[in-house]
DNA sequence: GTCTATAAAATGATAGAC
DNA sequence: GTCTATCATTTTATAGAC
């Protein structure tokens, strides 16, 4: 443990800036909640300026995302129905954790257009790179259906969509829990395919 | 036309509170966008304070959000199979309406709990029982599907997702047009019903 | 490495002339 | 209803003692 004072730093600029954006989190307010005097400016020692030191989160919580990913990827995923469910769940497991530096996109994205690009290839494509590897594994006979691709970007939206409404309003759409939402979304998935084969 | 000052300085801080968040909007940059002298205090002689201006755009924005719901819901949506495909092309032209104030919500949830919640019951849950509605009418024999609640949490966590990820990040996931994603999307729902109602 | 003290700038807000 | 002028406060950032 021994959290070094930079560490602390970074935690508390990360927990503040989720809840107040970048504008709205004062240096002041970091050194405070890392156990520093306020306004004593001990922050400087540690970074250049609150830019600095947003850049310093945001590189941290991206590599922490690459760790999960890498878990995630090793993760066991081989049985043959309930799979695309526990993948999808997997999925939304995955993004909880990678929450922070989604809340640090939603708030700031525009303000910082290199980091959020960075984000966009980290989170959407891998997504979508690796949600089709899945998808061609799990189903019997691949994606059988008409257009792939897009078979893609709605499973990609739907798991954005699930997350983020709860993100922003504390529940689901319709108060479905996650596993109810996962089954209904792989059901429709192998149902539409098993009917593109022509069965 | 002949936009009342209060207008400008409603128009200008919508604008500048989307891309810079509230605590990142100064009345001086709101007054300036509006063509008042810039820290000249103009503002204050139509909005009490800054919190004031952000509650009135919030108020004229979810106005906007009622309206265009009803003109929504006046469209002509009776065809058989296609009604499903451009009912939800419709549902992402009115999320794109009520961009605005998606954006509001994505930026300052938690700094006004009381706007937020009602964003929720405007935008998820009328979208909710509204595209409970359009199912239920739109398909053959009403939603088949085993877990009709949990298949409208996808429809809305899809729709939502798209949207979001396209303001997020420039672009959808995978980049898929609109029609091809409301086209996908609305042939999952159908071959999912037709396979539940066991033909 | 942290503190006190403080500089320099930006910001929310007000007073009063026109 | 807008302007100039200004105030009080907050905020970023620095200097120097310990």
């Amino acid at each position: 443990m021994a959290a070094t004072t930079r560490e602390r730093i970074l935690d508390a600029a990360l927990e503040l800036i989720q809840r107040n954006g970048f504008p709205g989190t004062t240096v002041t307010a970091i050194e405070e909640r890392a156990g520093l005097s306020p306004g004593s400016g001990s922050f400087y020692r540690h970074f250049r300026s609150k830019e600095a030191v947003f850049r310093a989160v945001f590189e941290r919580e991206l590599e922490r995302a690459q760790r999960h990913r890498e878990e995630f990827e090793r993760g066991p995923v081989d049985e043959p129905q309930d799979a695309l469910t526990r993948r999808f769940l997997q999925q939304l497991d995955y993004m909880a954790k990678v929450g922070p530096l989604i809340n640090l996109l939603a708030r700031e994205h525009g303000r910082f257009p290199d980091l959020t690009s960075r984000i966009g290839d980290a989170l959407v494509d891998r997504g979508i790179i690796e949600e089709a590897w899945h998808l061609t594994r799990d189903l019997p006979a691949g994606p059988g259906h008409g257009d792939p691709r897009a078979l893609l970007t709605v499973v990609v939206s739907a798991l954005s969509g699930y997350h983020l409404v709860q993100e922003f309003f504390g529940r689901s759409p319709a108060d479905v829990a996650p596993d109810r939402f996962a089954a209904t979304l792989a059901a429709l998935i192998t149902a539409s395919t098993r009917d593109q084969d022509g069965r």
